[in-house]
DNA sequence: CCTACCGATCGGTAGG
DNA sequence: CCTACCGATCGGTAGG
């Protein structure tokens, strides 16, 4: 009986999923704050009071939204998959994966920013310590591989994914600029409204 | 009569800057969302409509406090002080400038982070002009004292002005690390709960 | 998972 | 600049 139901996740689950998703879009979009409990549940046609079947509040939400979404959670999947002979290397091809996952969904780095923002960074080590165990693992299986890599690479290669993730966020059009529809990033409006002034001035001093 | 009054700031204006100072505090500890009027007018002692004598919303008041605190407002006076006899020099003495000015209160860094992520920017363009052109008479200053400057120099100057910008937000501990009195940042957290699991596994593995 | 409802607080106004 | 007050909305609960 329980295994018919339990083919596909219960019912329960999967409400409970597309409350996480819809509430991680409207977060990215507003922020946490000025996001309300009624659009998140407007947003799925259920009652105000169906998120308590899920979560016993607003912030056990969040909470779930950036365990879950935080971009930190894809560098175990980049660490399994990396190759490379050295270190240097295997630096380049992880960090050349991790990109390209940031890169498939970039607006994951603005949970980054909220956190930092509206929650003072409270839940990053609960998320650190499951994400830094989960990479020692992967890592453990490609040190094991490569005779090469000894533990000072792994402390290398730790530093690496975590300067890539901080930098990731700094250039990121996503976060760091900006609107969205606003093609031109602020380092081009600067540059931009650089040019024009100039321009004007040269304009101007020639006469 | 009048010049009397005037001789020190009239009342409503320095009620006006105690209330945009309170604010500038509040909304960097909080965010804006999170901040709210009655917080600003209890922390000053004052009634909870005396807000709108000054501004007529609440967002007004935000307008005002990154008008006057963001960062950017703190380049043009970098400029206009600074020295050099070509364009590298210049460069790097006015960026020591600024980073020192920016460091004496980098709390004022998280403006930029909620403008961007609870106002998606809008308020920048504006910002940036008033900045941009006071910075553009300086330089021009700067210019005519030395003949070796020429507008290729101005350019190059902007551009390194923003550049400092953004690497300054991204590696400020204020803005872009968890709390304030967590005196590890992030970096240090990763860094040493790596080390912690290596010197773990290490020592297992000796067994 | 919904209906019905709640106290608290929100930003803001009227009128003096 | 304060007293008094407002409608709207907030997150959340009771009870089924």
């Amino acid at each position: 009986m329980k295994e018919i139901t339990d083919r596909k996740k219960n019912k329960g689950q999967k409400t409970r999923d597309k409350i996480i998703q819809t509430a991680c879009e409207l977060f990215i979009e507003n922020g946490y704050h000025a996001t309300s409990t009624r659009q998140i549940t407007d947003q799925l046609e259920l009652a105000p009071s169906a998120l308590y079947n899920h979560f016993s509040n607003k912030e056990e939400i969040f909470t779930a939204v950036i365990e879950k979404y935080h971009p930190w959670n894809r560098i175990p999947e980049a660490v399994v998959d990396a190759d490379g002979d050295d270190v240097e290397e295997l630096i380049r091809n992880a960090s050349k994966k991790l990109l390209k996952l940031w890169g498939e969904k970039p607006e994951m780095s603005r949970l980054h920013l909220i956190e930092m923002l509206e929650f003072k960074g409270g839940h990053l080590p609960g998320i650190f310590e499951r994400v830094f165990s989960k990479s020692a693992e992967s890592f453990q299986v490609i040190q094991n591989r490569n005779p090469k890599l000894n533990n000072i690479s792994q402390r290398l290669f730790v530093r690496a994914m975590i300067g890539l993730f901080f930098s990731y966020i700094m250039t990121d059009k996503v976060s760091m600029n900006s609107t969205e529809d606003d093609i031109t990033s602020d380092l081009d409006y600067f540059a931009d409204a650089y040019l024009q002034g100039v321009f004007a001035k040269e304009s101007s001093d020639r006469k």
